[in-house]
DNA sequence: ATGAAAGCGCTAACAT
DNA sequence: ATGTTAGCGCTTTCAT
């Protein structure tokens, strides 16, 4: 038998010829079907590993209908998007459980408007993706209602008002009612917040809470003590020197990227924290530790949030939407002070 | 005609059959072949708006045998990759251009060395991908020539020795060198450096550019003067801590990260900067203006090189591999000082 | 247990 | 200019 009918890419075809079978067999043996004779099944898997034949991933999915492929959507503009840690490390928890079902994981950033609007479509009759997980959900995100006419598998990191959305959430309410309710334990009065932005569940969720806590031991709201802000770095700083006029005593802040902007600030204006000025954080990135003072922070689950989502997706309860939301949990470090004196 | 037919998902096949024509015909007017007469094109175009028809991709595929998914991988162990900014940065600067020229993007990170050895042969025999970027190569990273033996298109963040390997790198050597010209031009007398770890090729030139700078100018290399870190803040933070007994008067540190990390110990030992220890950092992150003092640094043009990346790949010159290298910047903002009076 | 054949949805060479 | 046909590489009935 001539050899030159084998060159070039490695199919099935060319497999089975030179184990002298037919491509039937061949699947059966790269796929485990039972019908295989043993001795047979070794000859051919033995010939498969030899050539190092690998199944072509694209013909597969057209016969299987599906591809293995997981998009993840941020539909936020992507300049903010990498100047805090959160969504690197929720990345990371969606790769992780990716990797571990033998998922390939495509990611979706957006620059523009116009980059979002072209891809929708794409998302939306989706024949690419076994499902798509959405990060970070703003309200009224037009993507979310778009997705279920489409009856597009997909879960939400991040709660959505819909009852039939997926999604997987960290209890951000809780966790601010536990920031600001220690801050009422140690004595502090004009207990302060810098929010993120209001179109965005967790930031929401995060400022109820505050205001919950506030509530719940009779202590007056006041509108100077909250100042909205973006998540980032530099917007923690400028939203502390906005507040430094109110003399506030303690600050929940929504993020520990923004709290590491606030510490800066009120470095530059030489108040001490936690003597003068105390602060809680939220989220326990690992520069937490390393700030100074250290950040009493809200430590929350981003990681395994990533990973829940994989795992929601894929499992796919026949359709039956599956809420999650994660304990948040509050780390003691220094920035929040002792008991106060006053 | 019964329309029970044309039930289910929506295909070429159904789209010609409502439009009274071939499939063919439905083919050539999706991918504006020009041999289809303008009242057909209009009466076909108009169903297929309709009908929001949209070609199956993995169909497309698999007769392109391409598939327009280009994968990223980071063969770094990931707890470590997202401590700093840099590689969220260089994704985005891949998603954009990705993003304008149509393709999607994968990402491939990997939290244990298993997980690396599952995936590459994935990526070896690969038919899911028509490309592949291969981001912060470490130096004998095993996957580049093994890319290069089963000719998988590829090109790779940062230089390698292969002159077949297709690269964009940044000037590492020159950012470097113009950092330490700088604090030698101020005149100052013990400059250490803080590097990245010696397995990656933009740590080694980074730390030969402050080599040949002092030894351009006949300064003595002192190796107390020189601490290997990670690029991590905490990391940093470490490596200043570890220098300060040998008494720098400046420091030429390899990424921002880590140098907004040093900042934070000299700050703990009380030691201020420039006036006792002057700092030059790399990257220009977005956080390097809000460091105390703000971070004079080495910008590099990361969301470029990523975008460039990119194009590399897409372009394809005839297999002739493309050597980019592009130019850094002094920045300088406070935390160099100004002329010395010493 | 194995092979032959159909077909996933598309493109393109070939006929007309 | 349009339709017919043959695949792309695989899985999966359906025969045997």
């Amino acid at each position: 038998m001539s050899n030159h009918t084998l060159v070039g890419k490695l199919t099935l075809e060319k497999v089975a010829k030179l184990a002298g079978v037919s491509r039937s067999t061949v699947s059966r043996v790269v796929n485990n079907h039972p019908n295989v004779k043993p001795e047979v099944r070794q000859r051919v898997a033995k010939i498969v590993t030899e050539t190092g034949y690998f199944p072509d991933p694209v013909a597969r999915s057209l016969v299987n209908q599906r591809t293995g492929i997981i998009g993840v959507v941020i539909p936020q503009q992507v300049q903010f998007l990498f100047t805090n840690h959160y969504f690197p490390r929720l990345i990371q928890g969606i790769a992780q459980a990716c990797n571990s079902h033998d998922y390939t994981l495509s990611l979706f950033l957006f620059h523009t408007s116009e980059e979002e609007a072209k891809l929708y479509p794409r998302l939306l009759r989706n024949q690419l993706f076994d499902g798509i997980i959405v990060a970070d959900n703003q309200i009224n995100d037009p993507l979310i209602p778009q997705l279920l006419a489409n009856e597009v598998p997909f879960v939400s990191i991040g709660r959505h008002e819909d009852s039939r959305v997926s999604f997987v959430d960290v209890d951000n309410l809780a966790g601010a009612y536990t920031a600001v309710s220690h801050f009422i334990r140690l004595g502090y009065k004009r207990i302060a917040s810098i929010t993120g932005p209001m179109k965005n569940y967790a930031s929401i969720d995060r400022y109820q809470g505050y205001l919950n806590a506030l509530r719940d031991r009779a202590y007056p709201v006041e509108h100077q003590l909250i100042m909205k802000s973006d998540y980032t770095e530099i917007g923690g700083y400028e939203a502390m020197q906005r507040l430094l006029p109110h003399k506030p005593d303690a600050v929940f802040i929504a993020s520990d990227t923004m709290a590491a902007g606030a510490l800066r600030a009120l470095q530059m204006a030489n108040i001490a924290v936690p003597n003068e000025i105390a602060i809680i954080g939220f989220d326990d990135l690992p520069h937490a530790t390393i700030t100074n003072p250290p950040l009493t922070t809200i430590r929350q689950p981003i990681l395994q949030a990533g990973m829940l989502a994989v795992e929601t997706l894929l499992d796919n309860d026949n359709g039956v939407p599956r809420h999650l939301v994660l304990p948040t949990e509050l780390v003691i470090r220094s920035s929040c002070g002792l008991e106060k004196i006053s």
